[in-house]
DNA sequence: TCAAATATAGTTAGTGTTTACTAACTTTTT
DNA sequence: AAAAAGTTAGTAAACACTAACTATATTTGA
């Protein structure tokens, strides 16, 4: 998990390509085009194009995972928690479209074992921290008792998807941000005693 | 739309092929072999490789919709009609589990702008139908009318999404069509009246 | 302290494989 | 006889990756 800067810098650069074009313009033909120097010199740094792919992934999840301890370890109800996380998703993604493209092609990652299980690992931690939050809520009476929480984090986290892709599918024309604001409106009157 | 009995014979090879391994594994090489002849052949079908792509994809959204104007068309609450499609869909992608992968592909169609613009024309009439179904809900009083139709509609189609996601990314193991019930059964307690 | 040794990070030139697709010919069906 | 549907043999481009060489830092030992 410790990456050099030229490493950081090759996933940086996987990234714009990535969110510019998606997967299929990972090519290392682009990076190393990208990063002004030959195609060899990237093999320098990593192993392989899966060990480029496996580090973005991971170096992705690390960022999230900050912000969202943040705001778990906040003191705040359950409730605000989730909406935090909610308004931190939509914002940034928004600030990083290219975001946009590796998590949906997560599911591109398949016919590599590494790769797929890494992309499961993270949606399974992703989900468990909200199906926690939404127990605490239920157990201070925030949140409604008669439905069970793996399913409310089903159709929040879906939803959330849903709608990213929807704007992605659009060419990225409508606001988001709203979009979002507009969905939470409707999971808290959903979900809230 | 009128295919020849050898158009939906390379249609249903290359469902089957992207089934397997992913869009990924639909090439002209793998979709000969399946077809049991050669290359070239199957240009005497299909101009390109994306006009097979595009076939699949109208050949999909035909077979899908038939099934919706059916339960549509149909004399019963707006509620049971939803409960019917979301019923369907999960049995649907549970006999054909190819269909996850072509409905996931969807997001690497993007390079593409002619399959670009297919799939995210059958996103849009698949929410509209939803969305439709869930107004006249909210005017027969079966549905709740403090929440948006639009944002419920999200709410629905990600909450399938996810859970066929999550299914397809555990590799298949649980069982989907019982996911989909509980599911179901929470979506119906948070959106009736 | 400073030159030799070594490790690091880059280069050019190329490999073998896979890809979608085509030209030209043959067989089969109408 | 001619249209339709197949064949063999091949192309050019893109792909991930490598061998072998070179320039540049960094470390080490007298």
């Amino acid at each position: 998990m410790n990456f050099t800067t030229r490493q950081v810098e090759i996933i940086e650069a996987s990234k714009y390509l990535i969110g510019k074009k998606g997967i299929q313009n990972l090519t290392i033909k682009n990076l190393a085009k990208k990063m002004s120097f030959s195609e060899p010199a990237i093999y320098r740094h990593f192993k392989d194009k899966t060990e480029i792919l496996k580090a973005l992934l991971l170096f992705h999840r690390e960022i999230i995972k900050g912000e969202i301890i943040k705001i778990l370890n906040s003191e705040k109800p359950s409730l605000y928690k989730i909406q935090e996380i909610f308004k931190f998703k939509f914002k940034h993604i928004e600030k990083n479209p290219a975001f946009v493209m590796i998590i949906f092609s997560e599911t591109s990652f398949q016919y590599c074992s590494v790769l797929s299980s890494i992309v499961s690992k993270i949606m399974e931690q992703r989900s468990k921290k909200i199906i926690d939050l939404l127990k605490e809520g239920q157990k201070n009476n925030e949140i409604r008792n008669d439905v069970e929480a793996e399913q409310l984090a089903t159709i929040i986290m879906g939803g959330i998807r849903k709608t990213v892709l929807s704007w992605k599918l659009e060419g990225f024309k409508s606001d988001l941000n709203l979009e979002g604001e507009k969905l939470w409106i409707t999971i808290q009157k959903l979900i809230k005693k």
